[in-house]
RNA sequence: CGGGGCGUAGCGCAGCCCGGUAGCGCGCCUGCUUUGGGAGCAGGAUGUCGGAGGUUCGAAUCCUCUCGCCCCGACCA
């Protein structure tokens, strides 16, 4: 394609609008534009990247079996009344009404429309298992969209559901669609982790997600270094250190702690280290239900395990007014000792403490030597802790250590959650009506984009990895002899005859214009033409990721480029 | 939804406190020169100052309301 003639409308300055470096640089390079909060045009260019993902995820879906269909983005609200979830959605799901005032939502994911679709088609275990997919736009109406693709209102995905006749062929599926996930991240050039996750709304049994390493990530995780465990912080199970009854207790005092409203005051108070510290956390947990949750001063509460315990989707940390109520002390200074009313669960860390540090549930005071069950009885122990650093592994004798991450896939395995309430159930081969068994499977197309834009950058722009590049070649003709744009358009014809994917910047602009342009938009290999080296009678061909430059003879330049782009696809596939 | 910030030319910004002609840089258009890392000179076009209401002789500027955008926290591909 010629640059005169195309669309790539490239950007001097850094927008004001864009912090994050993947949507920044991929507004300067001419391949998104925003049009509202979350909602974003791909122009040409960016749009090539998305097929190119694309269409690296249809050959990887298509070999594990998979089928391509087309769902409706508009479905109604009577399938997701079914389910439920169009209640429990809440807010995220965009809802509007057609002229009958008949009520329907966008899809943010398929579900309902894919279980309502087997249940009508499908009815013997002959048919399965069954495993379809779809690409298509998806509306999530986020709390707070931002960082321009990385998480938009409207996004591109990939869903792909299975049907399977029992757990064993749902389980080889799972496992058939995780290999395939691997696949397909490898081949987009990308590095990534595949994790253990939570379930999230979809709900289900077991989930990974695949996480592109990156230190703008909105995801931590944490990995062993010596063995295969890898997880979500708000996933990863915490092993139980061991109990320990030291043999003498001291006994418990007051004392008194003006303004020690946080762990870090205290400690510093009273010169103590934060893992002396117990912090008593009071939660809302219906509406007239306070839990409290006793955690470690230098652990952090996790919400998501506490949810998980107590069976309930809804929590949030206790009103000031509420905690007043409760411990007739502001927030800063609750205790489990004397906190008669409330059920209270603690960490498996508490049982390894003794003589630590709580709050008095009494205004600037605090008790030391506290000690469970001489001063407290708790009523549930549990693992209500984000992992973090440090943590041994459940898998090995490491540590733990943390990485932050960019989650660009999911997968499933639903078991019969949604097939049930939807009777989408087939006949086995005693005739035995079953429910599906299910799995769903998700990647963010245009997520991805902007997650390899993340990991392949420099201060110059981006520098694309060439299975997703948008041109694999650019040829920059840096000065306007006749020599030169000849010598340009006979190698521009044929790279085109080879199929090399090639971008000629045939603008009338300085050399400078052409460097710069062609270092933001990220084309693997610049081949660079000019006065200067046609005199050597030699072309350069430079790679953008190493900065590395070669002259060669002009009649080698696409033996060469071939066969660097040839190796690149493979080394990266 | 809570907290912070911002809406002025296509982009990046100044002007606002202290009311009185709407400005700068880049880009864009024309011409000449230039052409290996964001050219020079000359000429030119471009704005309902986010919107509504109010105060005032007069509002980008002051007041009220509203809409939008960005960033930080609770959701997710």
């Amino acid at each position: 394609m010629r640059l005169s003639q195309s669309f790539i409308p490239t950007m001097r300055q850094d927008p004001g609008e864009a912090e994050v470096t993947s949507h920044r640089l991929m507004l300067r390079a001419g391949m998104i534009r925003k049009v509202a909060a979350g909602i974003y045009s791909y122009l040409p260019l960016g749009l090539r990247v998305i097929r190119k993902i694309e269409a690296i995820i249809r050959e990887e879906m298509n070999r594990a079996g998979a089928q391509e269909l087309l769902l409706p983005i508009l479905s109604p609200a009577e399938l997701w009344k079914e389910t439920g979830r169009w209640d429990f959605y809440g807010k995220e799901l965009i809802r509007l009404h057609d002229r009958h005032e008949r009520d329907f939502c966008l899809g943010p994911t398929h579900e309902e429309v894919v279980t309502d679709l087997f249940r009508r088609e499908v009815s013997s275990y002959r048919q399965l298992p069954l495993t379809l997919y779809q690409i298509q736009t998806k509306f999530r109406d986020e709390i707070r969209p931002r960082f321009g693709l990385m998480r938009g209102r409207e996004f591109i995905m990939k869903d792909a559901y299975s049907f399977d006749q029992d757990e064993a062929s749902a389980q080889h599926n799972y496992q058939q669609m995780h290999d395939a996930y691997c696949r397909i991240f490898s081949r987009t050039g990308l590095q990534f982790r595949p994790v253990e996750a939570d379930t999230g709304l979809i709900g289900g049994i077991s989930s990974h997600e695949f996480m592109v390493l990156a230190n703008t990530g909105e995801e931590l995780i944490v990995f062993d270094p010596d063995s295969a465990y890898a997880a979500n912080v708000e996933r990863a199970e915490v092993v139980p250190p061991p109990t320990q009854t030291p043999e003498k207790l001291n006994p418990l005092e007051k004392v008194s702690t003006p303004n020690a409203k946080s762990v870090e005051d205290l400690s510093t108070l009273l010169k103590v280290d934060a893992n002396r510290v117990v912090k008593t956390l009071l939660y809302q947990t219906g509406e007239n239900e306070i839990t409290a949750v006793l955690i470690r001063g230098d652990h952090q509460a996790n919400e998501i395990k506490i949810q998980r315990f107590l069976g309930i989707h809804d929590l949030t940390l206790a009103s000031p007014d509420a905690v007043e109520r409760i411990t007739n002390a502001p927030v800063g200074f609750v205790g489990p000792v004397g906190l008669s009313p409330v059920r209270l669960l603690a960490d498996h860390a508490i049982g390894a403490l003794s003589d630590f540090i709580v709050g008095g549930n009494e205004t600037d005071v605090h008790l030391i030597n506290v000690n469970s069950p001489r001063d407290f009885a708790v009523d549930d122990w549990g693992d209500f802790r984000q992992a973090q650093a440090g943590d041994l592994s459940p898998n090995s004798d490491s540590r733990l250590q943390t990485a932050r991450g960019i989650e660009v896939g999911h997968v499933f395995m639903l078991g019969t959650k949604y097939s049930e309430k939807m009777g989408a159930t087939f006949l086995d081969a005693e005739g035995q009506s079953q429910p599906a068994i299910m799995g769903c499977y998700g990647i963010g197309v245009s997520r991805t984009a902007a997650a390899a834009v993340e990991q392949n950058h420099d201060e110059k722009g981006i520098c694309w990895p060439m299975p997703i590049a948008p041109f694999q070649a650019q040829i920059l003709p840096v000065t306007n002899s006749d020599a030169v744009r000849q010598t340009s358009e006979k190698l521009y014809h044929e790279l085109g005859k080879e199929n090399i994917e090639v971008l000629l910047d045939d603008r009338n602009e300085r050399g400078g214009v052409k460097f710069n342009d062609a270092d933001m938009i990220g084309t693997p290999y610049h081949i660079i033409i000019g006065d200067k080296s046609l005199a050597n009678n030699t072309i350069e061909v430079k790679d953008r990721k190493t900065g590395e430059k070669i002259h060669l003879p002009p009649d080698q330049v696409i033996g060469w480029i071939k066969e660097a782009v040839t190796r690149k696809l493979k080394i990266e596939a």
